[in-house]
Formats: C-alpha cells, structure tokens, sequence
DNA sequence: ATAAATAATTGTGGAAATCAATAATTAAAA
DNA sequence: TTTTAATTATTGATTTCCACAATTATTTAT
C-alpha cells in the first residue's frame, strides 16, 4: 500500500470552490474571526460583543431608548431587556424616565460603566488590530469607508 | 407643553458614537444584512446560509470529510452531523467510507443536491447583488481581495 | 372620545452554540 | 509489537440565542 502524505494545511483546498471565494462568505468568515476574537478579549470584563455594543451605546451622551437601541444593533426590543437588566444589575448603566415619552426609557452609563468601557475599549481595539493585521492602515480606512456603504444603505 | 418634533430617521445619530465607525462593528453589521438577505432568498428551498454553504462545500469534486466542513466552517463537528444529516434525509448528499480512514465519512452531494445547489446559487446571487449593489464590480472585486486576507489569515 | 399605534416587558418554543462522553480507528511511543 | 495517545463521528445535556405572541402603559390619530 503506498502511503498518502497527510496533509498539514488542512482545509486549503475548499478554499477554491464556488463558497470560499463568495463576497458573502468572506464577509461571514472574516466577521466570525473578528467576533471570536472580541469576545475572547471581553471575557475578562464579564462582557460579550453584545453587552459591549450596548455600552459603548449608552456611555456617550446620546441617550438612547431601548428601542433605538433595539434597531440600530438589529435586535428584538425583548433581548435589549435583557442586555440592560444585566448592565443595570452591575451598576453599569441605568434606566431614566424619557422626560417627552412616559412609555420609553432612556439608558444611560454610568460613571462605573464608562470606565469599564474605557478599559474594555482598549482591549476589544488591540484584539481587532490583531485581526486585521494583514491590512494597512490605509487599507482598514478603505475597508471601513466600503462597509458602511453596505452598512448603511439609502 | 411644547411639542418636540418626532425624528423621522431614528436611530441616525447613533451612527457617530465610538461604535458605529468601528471596523469589527461595521463588519457585523454588513454581515448580518448579508445574512438575512442570504436567508430569506434561500427560504424557498428549504435552506438556510449554513446548510447551503454546507451543500455548496459536497457538490464540487473535493470531497470534504465531516472533519473538514466543521473546520473550514468554523463549526463544532456535532452540528455538522445534524447539518449532513438533513442534506442526507433530503437526498442531496451522502455519506461514504472514506477509502484511506476508516473513522472518517467522506460528503458528496447527490444528481439532485448539485442541481438544487445550482438554483439556489442563482438566487443567493443575485440577493447579494442587491445587498452589495451600493458597490460597483471593482469595488466588489477589492472588497473581496481584502477580505480574504482576514478570513484566511497567514 | 375613541381607536390605533408604540415602548417596554414577560413568557415561550425552537434553533443554535458549547461541552462531555463514547466507540471505532489510526498514529505515536515504548 | 504492544501499548498508549490522538482523532473521527456520533449522542446527549446544558446553555444561550432568537423570533413571536401577548400585556400594560402611554401616546398619536381619527
């Protein structure tokens, strides 16, 4: 029986079929690296890409409601509710009264909550410069002018 | 009481924050249009964007073993079985021995799993021309050649 | 004044991610 | 060669995630 030799870059070849080069699968697999490594740098806060994505959110002084918050991250308004009890039970951001809309609330951080984000910010930055290290800084500045357009449509 | 005058695009001014012009945040959320424009175009046929990429991965001539798909898809080998599992009950891919290993199952998509493949390809493609149709061909093209070196890092 | 729409909330069922354990087989070490 | 370790597919348990319906309080439209 002759041997086969096995191989050590294992997965290369399904790179070159009809799925590896699709824009969206691309997009999809350079996402889910980007997210594994952000959730790994977060751990040692206590957060995910979630609850961090609702914190930098409310620790400017945008003030948003939990509604705004629900369609700007593509959530249902239940998980929001969820996201901020656990933000709100770590004394990290809290839920005041919408002084023009006695239905809304308006979450804000506080004091605790951004510096923790502050900390976290850095973190989550040095873990995403580690993902795109293949690109310049020109490039990265290229790729995000690209992805908003897709971002944000209209 | 003086009326404050209700914001016609909502959540606009979240865009500004430390968030909303974040690369990792930027590509989170082309992603997730992606996939939602992806999922619904593949809803007809009983697919979604993981067992597609799945069916797009046994169709062609490389003949991945379960090991391999769970790799390159970045999937726990358990979802894998349950993913083979339905393209298998469906009659659009098999399982055989693979002929060098016998622990190893070998996936081939079926005469009626290349041609359901074949169909619904044209369909994911053409919602993502929809998604991406803010970018021209060349931009695509860029937009691709740089996510690449994310996803297929070294 | 009444009706319709909206914001937050609760609860629920199903999908998906994560993890441990197992059987069969292969590869490595002694 | 014999024993040991690692690997492949699988099952099952646990948790988390996600999409929906229903509810209450409030606001907007008729």
């Amino acid at each position: 029986m002759t041997e086969t030799p096995k191989q050590t870059v294992p997965v290369e070849r399904l790179r070159h079929g009809d799925l590896g080069d699709d824009l969206s699968f691309l997009l999809a697999r350079a996402n889910a690296l980007s997210v594994s490594a952000a959730n790994t740098a977060l751990a040692a806060f206590d957060l995910k890409v979630r609850s961090y994505s609702v914190l930098a959110l409310v620790v400017g002084d945008e003030r948003p409601s939990q509604r705004e918050l629900a369609e700007f991250l593509r959530l249902d308004p239940s998980q929001v509710v969820a996201l901020v009890d656990d933000l709100e039970r770590r004394g990290l951001a809290t839920r005041l009264p919408d002084e023009s809309d006695r239905r809304a609330k308006v979450i804000v951080g506080t004091t605790a909550g951004r510096e923790l984000f502050a900390v976290a910010r850095r973190a989550t930055q040095r873990a995403e410069l580690e993902v795109h290290s293949a690109l310049s800084a020109k490039e990265r500045e290229l790729l995000a002018d690209t992805l908003r357009r897709i971002a944000y449509p209209r």
